[in-house]
DNA sequence: CAGAATACCTGCGGGC
DNA sequence: TGCCCGCAGGTATTCT
């Protein structure tokens, strides 16, 4: 469900209703996410106005006075805004009211994801300090890429789903933009060129900006506060389509495994890299 | 040290 | 219909 568009969809959609609002209270179900939560979540919520919602990667950040929830939605994470005795099913974890009548709802049937919270700035908080730059920012550009590059002859698509060098970008989003790119998912990170970093970069921009735009159109089903998640519905044009027409050469997409996750790309738009052939004089 | 495997959970779809 | 298997949008931790 949530890739860094989604979060920022998810972001977008509840923040009209609860910035600036007061909590009153927190229903806790299930304690256990991939950490517990904090024992004392409640009473530290308690009372405290959010002044700020801002997103960090993956991480959803809530500031109060007293310190900074830091939320995670995992792999099947969801928020979504609800009216007071909106009816809860299973996997409905943790509701959080602001002044009585609103209900923030985390919904997460795999339990991947985690609440925490800190009394301190949490951009030094240890799941956060060492995350790379946001990719939508200026700091996130092919000089950068191409520097953290050298050292690594790992499969690029590995390279830019490691957190550590870019913020936020999943399975998804690593395999449309290097389809964009036009580069091979297994080419090691530290052979691609100049200009396979600038094109990369742009399409990672470029997939996720569009990504977000279309996740926009999703704001509505946050105001029904019905209990709907936020569909993000987009024209993925060649993640899940292993077998289907190249959408650019149509040619059949393949489909390979990089440490543990699926990756579609097309042949002859992302040619194979150059095997290194050793010999015995180097 | 880099990089790969593992672990945490539940649900779903396909094959039998 | 039901059981078993593999797979799923993430990432900290453990291993080699």
């Amino acid at each position: 469900m949530p890739e860094l568009p989604e979060v920022e969809t998810t972001l977008k959609g509840i923040k009209p209703f609860i910035l600036g609002q007061k909590i009153t209270n927190l229903i806790i179900r299930q304690p256990r996410l991939r950490w517990d939560l904090p024992q004392n979540l409640t009473k530290l919520l308690q009372n405290q106005t959010l002044q700020a919602l801002t997103r960090r990667g993956k991480y959803l950040l809530f500031r109060f006075s007293a310190g900074t929830l830091i939320l995670h939605l995992g792999m099947s994470g969801r928020l979504c805004v609800l009216k007071k005795d909106s009816p809860y099913g299973k996997h409905d974890h943790v509701d959080i009211f602001f002044n009585h009548l609103t209900i923030l709802r985390y919904t997460d049937p795999r339990r991947f994801g985690a609440i925490l919270f800190t009394p301190n700035n949490p951009l030094v908080h240890p799941l956060l300090s060492k995350i790379g730059p946001e990719p939508l920012s200026r700091t996130f550009n092919s000089t950068y890429l191409s520097k953290r590059a050298k050292r690594h002859r790992l499969a690029i698509k590995s390279f830019i789903m490691d957190s550590k060098i870019i913020a936020g970008l999943g399975n998804i989003y690593a395999t449309e933009a290097l389809f964009i790119a036009r580069i091979h998912p297994l080419k090691p990170a530290n052979d691609l060129s100049k200009q396979e970093h600038t094109n990369l970069v742009r399409a990672i921009k470029t997939v996720l900006k569009l990504a977000i735009k279309k996740g926009g159109t999703t704001l509505r089903d946050f105001k029904q506060s019905d209990g709907k998640p936020g569909y993000f519905r987009m024209e993925l044009q060649v993640y899940g389509r292993q077998g289907k027409p190249c959408p650019r050469c149509h040619v059949s997409l393949q489909q390979l495994r990089i440490t543990g996750r699926s990756t579609v790309y097309c042949k002859q738009c992302q040619p194979a890299p150059q095997k290194k052939v050793q010999t015995k004089e180097s």
